[in-house]
DNA sequence: CCCTGCATGTAATCCGTTACATGATTGG
DNA sequence: CCAATCATGTAACGGATTACATGCAGGG
């Protein structure tokens, strides 16, 4: 349920819209916890019917400006201090690997290649992200970045495992020939 | 649908019942892909339906053991070669740290500290998992020694990470006096 | 006038979690 | 004989994804 105080937490910054809390979501977020346009409304939705959130005002096409309540604001501060977060471990990437065993190992090194491009990127983007809030010195934008650095800081290590796992790939099959060298 | 390929790559070593599969995830896969047991034996159900496994034997108590056909096999190689692994980006924990500006700078601080000694936590299991499985030799073990280092890896970046935001939320609010200091 | 962007909603489906429900076998 | 373990299944619920569906407003 954190999509929930996901929302909590952006509108007590500031009041919004549905579709504002969309886009505020793409750049912040969404890095962090993906929400998709029709979980957003109907979450928005539940929020008012339990008295979290209030329609502060109606305008123009429908839109729905939403502010959080004092009831909101509690139940936020009590998931930030007393919810443990819950660790995720679910690694399609890694699972893969348990099951190296099933293809060749030119083909496990192909696929940890792949990772590391991927991370890299990843970082990339990352690293765009950070140039593009660097103005911003909101409480939101100064927190985030600890966020930020964090996935920094993780797309470094999976692109150094990658390349670590490749090694180790080639040393259990020494015949692998994906980056050839010299056969003994 | 990854569970789907986790049965297929452990059948794929050995065939075995819903319970032996039950067993070996919680020393191996369940670290990068949790499966409860309904979920197991519902999934079992779709493959045998789906012609990807079938019933080698039936035991006593109504056990039963599988084995992966032909199809199964094939099923699992187009997973692993052509099918890329979609990047979980869903962390309860980062979420958090973004609405910092709610709480006190103290219980953000404090915060950090639970999750640096969560990750400490996270590493010695890891560490003492990695000695359990030390023996083993098969593909199965030789590989998830590489999601293994990963996880140690993981961990280490946790730690490292939290340090770090610790030391910036202290240069943001530097009345915090979680960790006691003369003041200036 | 039309396209783009603003703006909100519903429905189907899948996956995962939790809880419930049952029963056979083996070892002490 | 009793407890632990082996062994399988069903049902309810909640959250996430995808697709569908609609309509207004402003700028060129």
């Amino acid at each position: 349920m954190s999509l929930r105080h996901a929302l909590l937490g952006l509108l007590s910054e500031d009041p919004a819209s549905g579709y504002d809390l969309l886009k505020l979501f793409e750049n912040s977020l969404a890095n962090v916890w993906p929400a998709t346009q029709s979980q957003l409304y109907g979450e928005l939705g539940r929020l008012a019917d339990a008295g979290l959130i209030t329609v502060r005002s109606e305008g123009a096409r429908g839109r729905k400006e939403y502010a959080v309540t004092d009831a909101g604001r509690e139940e936020l501060r009590h998931w930030l201090l007393d919810v443990p977060p819950v660790p995720i471990r679910r690694y399609d990437m890694l699972l893969r690997v348990f099951f190296f065993g099933q293809i060749s190992a030119d083909d496990a090194i192909a696929y940890l290649r792949e990772q590391q491009q991927a991370a890299a990127a990843e970082g990339e983007r990352l690293a765009e992200l950070g140039k593009m809030i660097a103005p911003h010195q909101d409480n939101f934008t100064v927190y985030g970045r600890l966020a930020l650095e964090w996935g920094l800081r993780s797309s470094r290590l999976h692109q150094e495992w990658a390349e670590w796992a490749i090694g180790e790939v080639k040393a259990h099959d020494p015949a692998a020939n994906t980056d050839p060298c010299e056969p003994g």
